[in-house]
DNA sequence: TTGCGTGCAAAGGTTTTGCATGGCA
DNA sequence: TGCCATGCAAAACCTTTGCACGCAA
């Protein structure tokens, strides 16, 4: 159950403060490189992906997997919220990713663990489908071709 | 709306076939790939992939996203069930992607679209977390853990 | 005959790894 | 001092694309 302690360094502690500073944004790995790039503080991108990889280890981080070919987001956790009652859906349209806080997605995960022994990471999982504006933007493009 | 007709080629026949006879499974381009080198009638991995496309455009078939670097999951689609009570859990320890008929779910998804505005996409969706068997294995070893 | 489908090879993008160097404890 | 972390470049991986050829209609 123990971390290895593991060093301190430079690059460590700028992701940490980087990712705590987002407040809940999720960021590729792309993306933070070009944050500290603009900074003046370039950081390996190996050294990205390592660092990323031990904080979702030790839980600070939350790794999302969006698509294959497509990067990989990851988001600081805050330690209270622990991401029970907090879900991600993704606009397959659109593409944005919408945080979302409801009380019935919560019983769902009590439900598959009693009835199905499923103990689903609600962190980790990403509901894919239309978000409102791009649903409204599609029953409209429909109404148009019937029209034509 | 109208797909473009295009061919009934034999690569196409082949894969379809395969897939409906897999009977729900899925199985990732390689698998299938692979499938018909053993059978001595080898297809493209590009033709694989550009036909495994249309029948996701089709509805014919459904691809799940796993992981970025993990391949993507393709399955055949029963025009019965049409996927709306049909979920797919991912175990995080063994990798086992478990299929699951829930009511309870179902209305999830009237929930999400009414309170929520999205309409979520339920074929898609891949839902992260420990199976039973890996759940209690993990129990077990935390068990042990400290009774040393 | 027309144009889509196929296969190969090459490119694309993300993530991982090997190895020498540099920094933490 | 002894490891661990870093950075670069190269590799690994899955997927997509360009192009010449072949097959369906």
């Amino acid at each position: 159950m123990e971390t290895k302690a593991g060093y301190r360094t430079k690059a460590r502690e700028q992701l940490l403060t980087y990712m705590k500073s987002s407040h809940g944004e999720h960021h590729t790995a792309a993306e933070i490189r070009e944050h500290f790039e603009a900074e003046g503080a370039p950081i390996g991108m190996a050294t990205i992906y390592r660092q990323l990889e031990r904080f979702v280890d030790e839980g600070t981080i939350q790794k999302y997997t969006l698509g294959p070919g497509e990067s990989a987001c990851y988001a600081y956790i805050e330690k209270t919220e622990q991401c029970v009652s907090h879900f991600h859906c993704r606009c397959e349209d659109c593409g944005r990713l919408i945080h979302l806080d409801c009380e019935e997605l919560r019983e769902i995960r009590t439900h598959l663990v009693r009835h199905h022994g499923f103990e689903w990471n609600v962190g980790k999982t990403v509901f894919y489908g239309l978000c409102d504006q791009c649903r409204k933007s599609r029953m409209i493009r429909a109404m148009e071709e019937k029209t034509e």
